[in-house]
DNA sequence: TGCGGAAGGG
DNA sequence: CCCTTCCGCA
C-alpha cells in the first residue's frame, strides 16, 4: 500500500528538486511516518511540510535564526491542519497547543517575542541521529542545522527487534528520534485526500524507508545482538547501512536559514562513514582529525560492521569530545570495555572557537546559593546552565550526609539555580571538591533567560549511592521539565524582554543541552571497567593518544566516570527521577508498579522533558536490559507494521 | 498572544 | 502516544 506513488499525488519532487526558498531540511526530516505513537502524519511534520513548500510560504516560512519559522498565517495554518487532519475544527489555538506540547518534547521552541514564530530543535536531532556525520568540514552556517550530509534518508536503525537491541527502542529518545525510527520502520503516511495535504517528498522517503528497512533487517540479522557495536550503530548511524552517510561532508550549501542545508547526498551509497560525531565537527573548538576509521567507513554496505579496537578507540574518542565539547550529558559517553578513550582534549580557553562554553567558571556548591538569575549575563550563549536543586525523589533513600546541601536546597524549591558552564575550568573546584551533588530542577524560580535545568550530580545517592545520571545530567542540561523555561532560555534572542534588538542568529547551541543518554552497557563488573571509555583521571602518565595536549582534565570528567561507573548500573532506575518531573510525580506509583514500560523508556531517554513522552533528541543511550523488552516489543510492532498505513480521514 | 492543565478520542 | 478540545490564567 503505501507505494511511494500514494502520496505522490502532490509530490512530485522528487529529492533532487530544491526548494525555492531553499530552506531544506533533510529529507527524513520530512518524513511523515514518522509517527510513534500515532499513526498519523505529526504536526511537526506537517509545518515541516508546508515550510518546504513554496507555495505556502505566505503562510508559514523560515525566518530566522535557523531553525525558526514563522506562522505568517495562523489560521490558515491551522485550517490545513485542520484539513490534513480532517479536524475541521481546527483552529491556531488548538494547534498552538499542539505545538506547545512540542515544548516539552524539545520538538520546538517558542521563540518569544516574535510573534507566531516557534523553532525547531534540530541540532539534537541531527547530533543524536547523526553523530558520524561531519560536519566539522563543512562549516555550517550558525543557522544551518548540521545536517546529515549523508544521505537523505536516513534512518534509525531499527529495527532490531530483539530484545537485544532494543536499548534503543530508540533509543528512547525522545520524539523525535524515536518516532522518526518507528516512523522509518513502518513508513505509513497518512493523507486526507481534502487536498490540502501536502506532502512532499514523501513518496521518495517512504521508498527509501522502505528500503532502508530491508537492509536494517538485513543488518540485523547479521549483526550479533549484543555486541557493542550493535549499540554503537544505533546510537551513531543509526543504522548502519542505508544511507549512511557516504562521505564526510559533501559540503552542502549552507541555506542561511535554512535549518538543513540540503542534502547533497546523492546517494546511499556510502554507509555510515563514521566520520566525526557531528558534534565534533561542529565544535568550534579544533578538535583533533579524526578519521574515520576504514573499517567503519568502509562501507557497511556489506552490512557488517567490523569495528577494532582502534577504531571504536577512535570513534569514541571522537564522541566523547564531542559530549564535552557540547557539554553532553557524561551519559553519552560510550563506553565499551576493554576499550579505552582518550581523554577528549577539552577546548582551551584560549581557543577562539571558545564557543559558548565560556562562562563564568562556577562552582556548583556555591552556585547554589549565588545563582543570581540571570547573573550570568557573561556568557552569550547557552552554554552556562543553572542548576536547580532538585529534591530527592520521595522514595529514596535518604541520602547521606554530604548532601547536606543538596538536601537542604534541593528540598527547597526555591533552590537556587546556578549557571555552569560546560567549560573545564568552571566549576572545577567545586565540583572536584567535594560532593556536590545537585539536581538541577528547572523551576521557574528564577526567571533567568537562560535557564536549564540540570541535574547535577546530586543527590544520587539518593537513588543509588552515588553517583549516577546527575552527573550526566550536569552535563547536560536538560530542559525537561518546564518546557516554557526551556525555551525562554534557549531563545536568546527571542526574548521579549528586549524585542527590539536584532535577533542575533545563534547557533543553536541551544539546544545542545541536550543530553544524550548514552547507552550503558551494563558495567559487567563494577567499577571500573565500566568506563573505559574515558579515562578522565587525566593522570599525568596517561597518554592520550589522540588527544593532542592540551587536554587538561576537567574535574568534570572526573566525576563523570565516577558516576558513570555506578551510574551505569543504577541508570536504569535513576534516570527516570530525572526525566519526570512533574509529571512523574503523578506516575511514580504506578511506575513502580507496573509500568516497566516507561521505566525503559525513560532509560533510555535521558529526561525528557516532560515527561513522558518524549524527548525529543535524545535518545542515544542504551537502556539497561530491564527496558529492552519494551523497546524490542516496539520495535516489534512497528516492524510489523511497516505497511500500515491509515489513510486518511 | 501565549501557556499549560485536564479530559477525552483514536 | 499525539493530539483535540476547552478553559483559566497571565
Amino acid at each position: 500500500m503505501k507505494t511511494p506513488a500514494d502520496t505522490g499525488d502532490h509530490l512530485k519532487s522528487r529529492r533532487g528538486k530544491t526548494l525555492p526558498t531553499g530552506f531544506a531540511f533533510p529529507e527524513w526530516a520530512y518524513k511523515p511516518e514518522s509517527s510513534p505513537g500515532s499513526r498519523q502524519i505529526q504536526l511537526w511534520h506537517f509545518i515541516l511540510e508546508l515550510l518546504r513548500k513554496e507555495e505556502y510560504h505566505d503562510v508559514i516560512a523560515w525566518q530566522g535564526d535557523y531553525g525558526e519559522f514563522v506562522i505568517k498565517d495562523p489560521d490558515e495554518v491551522a485550517r490545513l491542519w485542520g484539513a490534513r487532519k480532517c479536524k475541521p475544527q481546527m483552529n491556531y489555538d488548538k494547534l498552538s497547543r499542539a505545538l506547545r506540547y512540542y515544548y516539552n518534547k524539545r520538538i520546538l521552541h517558542k521563540t518569544k517575542g516574535k510573534r507566531f514564530t516557534y523553532k525547531f530543535n534540530f541540532n539534537k536531532l541531527v547530533l543524536v541521529n547523526y553523530p558520524f556525520i561531519d560536519m566539522g568540514s563543512s562549516r555550517v552556517p550558525q543557522s544551518a542545522p548540521p545536517v546529515p550530509t549523508g544521505g537523505t534518508h536516513f534512518r534509525f536503525p531499527p529495527s532490531t527487534p530483539s530484545e537485544v537491541l532494543s536499548s534503543s527502542e530508540e533509543l528512547r529518545s525522545p520524539g523525535m528520534f524515536s518516532s522518526v525510527a518507528r516512523r522509518m520502520a513502518r513508513g505509513s503516511v497518512s493523507d486526507c485526500s481534502d487536498g490540502t495535504s501536502t506532502n512532499s517528498e514523501l513518496e521518495e522517503a517512504v521508498g527509501a524507508e522502505e528500503r532502508a528497512v530491508g537492509q536494517e533487517r538485513a543488518f540485523r540479522g547479521l549483526l550479533p545482538p549484543r555486541l557493542p557495536h550493535d549499540s554503537l550503530f544505533r546510537v551513531y548511524g543509526g543504522a548502519p547501512n542505508p544511507a549512511g552517510l557516504p562521505r564526510p561532508a559533501p559540503r552542502v550549501h549552507p541555506e542561511p536559514l535554512s535549518p538543513f542545508p540540503v542534502s547533497p547526498l546523492p546517494g546511499p551509497g556510502g554507509l555510515l562513514a563514521p566520520t566525526l560525531s557531528p558534534a565534533l565537527s561542529m565544535t568550534p573548538t579544533p578538535h583533533l582529525p579524526y578519521t574515520p576509521s576504514p573499517s567503519l567507513s568502509s562501507p557497511m554496505m556489506g552490512s557488517h560492521f567490523s569495528f577494532n579496537p582502534e577504531d571504536m578507540k577512535h570513534y569514541l574518542q571522537a564522541h566523547t569530545q564531542s559530549v564535552f565539547n557540547y557539554h553532553l550529558s557524561p551519559r553519552a559517553f560510550l563506553h565499551y570495555p576493554n576499550i579505552i578513550i582518550p581523554q577528549p582534549h577539552r577546548p582551551t580557553p584560549e581557543k577562539p572557537a571558545a564557543h559558548h562554553l565560556h562562562g563564568p567558571p562556577m562552582s556548583l556548591s556555591h552556585s547554589l546559593s549565588q545563582q543570581p538569575g540571570g547573573g550570568d549575563d557573561g556568557h552569550q550563549h547557552p552554554s552556562p546552565y543553572k542548576f536547580k536543586l532538585q529534591p530527592p525523589p520521595l522514595g529514596r533513600k535518604q541520602r547521606e550526609a554530604g548532601s547536606s546541601l543538596a538536601t537542604s536546597s534541593s528540598s527547597s524549591s526555591s533552590s537556587q539555580s546556578s549557571s555552569f558552564t560546560g567549560s573545564g575550568q568552571m566549576s572545577s573546584s567545586a565540583l572536584a571538591g567535594g560532593p556536590p551533588k545537585i539536581k538541577v530542577e528547572p523551576i521557574s524560580d528564577i526567571e533567568s533567560e537562560e535557564e536549564v535545568e540540570v541535574t547535577d550530580i546530586s543527590e544520587e545517592d539518593e537513588l543509588n549511592h552515588n553517583n549516577e545520571h546527575d552527573e550526566g545530567d550536569i552535563f547536560t542540561p536538560t530542559a525537561r521539565h518546564r518546557p516554557h523555561l526551556l525555551n525562554n532560555h534557549h531563545q536568546a534572542n527571542g526574548n521579549s524582554s528586549s524585542p527590539s534588538a536584532p535577533l542575533p542568529p545563534l547557533p543553536d547551541d541551544d539546544e545542545d543541552e541536550e543530553v544524550f543518554k548514552t547507552p550503558a552497557t551494563p558495567p559487567p563488573g563494577s567499577g571500573g571497567l565500566a568506563f573505559p571509555l574515558i579515562s578522565l583521571k587525566s593522570e599525568p602518565g596517561q597518554p592520550s593518544p589522540i588527544s593532542p595536549g592540551g587536554t587538561r582534565c576537567i574535574p568534570l570528567k572526573l566525576r563523570f566516570k565516577r558516576r558513570w561507573s555506578e551510574d551505569q548500573k543504577m541508570e536504569a532506575d535513576g534516570e527516570r527521577d530525572e526525566a519526570e518531573d512533574k509529571k512523574v510525580r503523578a506516575e511514580g506509583e504506578e511506575e513502580v508498579a507496573g509500568k516497566r514500560e516507561e521505566a525503559g523508556r525513560r532509560e533510555g531517554e535521558v529526561e525528557n522533558g516532560g515527561g513522558r513522552g518524549g524527548g525529543v533528541i535524545l535518545g542515544l543511550m542504551l537502556p539497561p536490559a530491564p527496558t529492552q523488552r519494551r523497546a524490542s516489543s516496539e520495535l516489534h510492532r512497528a516492524t510489523a507494521q511497516l505497511s500500515l498505513e491509515n489513510t486518511g480521514c
